[in-house]
DNA sequence: AACTCTCACAACCGCTGTACA
DNA sequence: CTGTACAGCGGTTGTGAGAGT
């Protein structure tokens, strides 16, 4: 595959080589991986620099022990999206999807907190196999242009059921998401519907117009990072 | 001191998704 | 529509350091 071993020098990267990388990401810019070991004059293939850049050499990352909120929010992301490190390591700045992935297997995975998610019935745990079903919106529509919070909407689904919600979607002053992770309850109730983390910003669906049939398969997803909260709803079909 | 075991981390491999001709 | 190349992801393996015997 893509002349992966093709006389590539595999192993232990080293300094030379880590210089030579950083240099040419540094002036030429990350991406174009294929091109890098040619730019760079490294004997590697493409794969190997990216992973080196992104797990070691790339600036900012962070280094050391996890502190303990960090293995908090690893452990409850882990909860909701499984084994997407790299949407887990997005949540955490400075930290890669290698080092949230290490991490959990070689500590976590054995970790007694987590006994007691294991122990939660199955049913809680439960994941609708859903597939994907392209929908259609007009612009003037009623939901596209309002302006009120898709929770308000999405707690109509599924009995999905977060903090009562304003207008303003706020309460006692306080986004709900902001203490999400600390609630248990709805960390539990989430769970249960299977929210996924994305990256993507919520800005195109509503879902209250659903046909109540489809409903049990809409996913919802949920950015849980302070202050940047995103929400994004796909449609799914059996 | 020598050997074995365990752990943590770096790196590799195989696969999937996406873009594009 | 199909094939190809590439980027990126997650699972797995390799390896070095430290602990234990």
């Amino acid at each position: 595959m893509e002349g992966y071993n093709l006389g590539v020098r595999k192993g232990a990267w080293t300094r030379e080589e880590d210089d030579l990388l950083s240099q040419c990401i540094e002036h030429h810019g990350e991406g174009k991986w294929h091109q890098v070991p040619h730019k760079a004059g490294l004997n590697r293939c493409r794969k190997s620099c990216r992973l080196r850049w992104l797990n070691y050499l790339k600036p900012n990352i962070k280094r050391g022990e996890f502190a303990a909120d960090e293995v908090d929010l690893i452990i409850r992301l882990h909860k909701l999206l499984g084994n997407r490190w790299s949407l887990i390591a997005g949540r955490l700045p400075g930290r890669t999807a290698n080092d949230v992935k290490n991490y959990w297997n070689t500590r976590l995975r054995t970790d007694s907190r987590l006994k007691k998610v294991k122990d939660k019935p199955q049913e809680t745990k439960k994941t609708i196999v859903i597939r994907p079903q392209p929908r259609s919106f007009i612009k003037s529509s009623n939901c596209l242009s309002s302006k009120e919070p898709i929770l308000d909407h999405i707690q109509t689904v599924e009995n999905f059921s977060t903090p009562s919600q304003t207008s303003s979607s706020t309460k006692n002053g306080n986004d709900w998401w902001e203490t999400f992770l600390d609630d248990e309850d709805a960390f539990e109730r989430a769970t249960c519907y299977g929210l996924v983390l994305e990256e993507e910003e919520f800005t195109s669906f509503w879902v209250d117009d659903m046909p109540q049939s489809k409903r049990q398969c809409t996913n919802v997803s949920e950015g849980l990072g302070r202050g940047d909260f995103s929400i994004n709803v796909d449609f799914w079909n059996h």
